[in-house]
DNA sequence: ACCGAAGTCAACCCCAAGGTTGAACAAGCA
DNA sequence: TGCTTGTTCAACCTTGGGGTTGACTTCGGT
């Protein structure tokens, strides 16, 4: 895995890590606990904590012979980022082409409107 | 993979898919156009289709011989409203533990056997 | 000073993921 | 009717991910 947004990505594809993620929203949590719920051992979590972290979703801080894991949220938005940007692009698309549909239909006598149509019209391309 | 979630999270952990889908938000595109930019061959390109295709991020209609590749968005919406939630979680956990320390500093002069750690006290799961 | 609990490290197994090549399939065009 | 273009299928190779077991480190409690 190179980048960060691979590594995010990819430690959230698992669905193990999501219950993890998903449980340390609610609260800080030790390996054991963490592992308790799962029926796979504690070194198995151990693993997917360190897909975590490497990711950057998770810190792990030392308190005695514990280590509790707390979820570091700020790294979502470094998805959110990527996927709004290319979701408004691919909304911008559907304006323009709308547009582009608005002013075919502009030769009719039906007025323009917005009629949004679900109409998958492919093949412009670059 | 087992869920949808699954599946559209490790789709986009590759950098390859990831370009893809950003060429595909400004516009359609064939499967050789696709191709053309990275130095793979056409079939590991169209392997990587089929990963998008099964994640639901990817539709393939038939156009002649051509399949043009359409970008479908919606399924953006499965990935930010999880990531949503927990980051709502979290942000709400710091609002809460930001009140609990501050009602124990007012009453508890000094709980028995608590060593209180910066910022960061938990340890209740299951 | 000991023992036990919490985690990690290391070696190994198994399978899925990404890549390749080579053949097959579909559809327009000569 | 071929032939060519676009795309997929099939077989195979190699790597890495997730799982296991077993040994090791680090502390705390007594």
């Amino acid at each position: 895995m190179d980048d960060q947004l691979s590594r995010v990505f990819s430690a959230l594809a698992d669905p193990i890590r999501r219950d993890m993620v998903a449980r340390l929203a609610v609260g800080d949590a030790t390996v054991n606990e963490l592992a308790e719920p799962y029926s796979v051992t504690v070194q198995a979590v151990s693993k997917h904590l360190k897909v975590l972290e490497d990711a950057g979703l998770v810190s792990r801080s030392r308190q005695a012979q514990r280590r509790p894991v707390h979820l570091e949220a700020e790294v979502f938005d470094l998805m959110t980022k990527w996927i709004e940007r290319y979701r408004q692009e691919a909304e911008q698309r559907y304006r323009r082409l709308d547009a582009v549909l608005a002013e075919m239909a502009a030769e009719d006598p039906n007025p323009a409107q917005t009629r949004v149509p679900q109409t998958r019209v492919q093949g412009e391309a670059s």
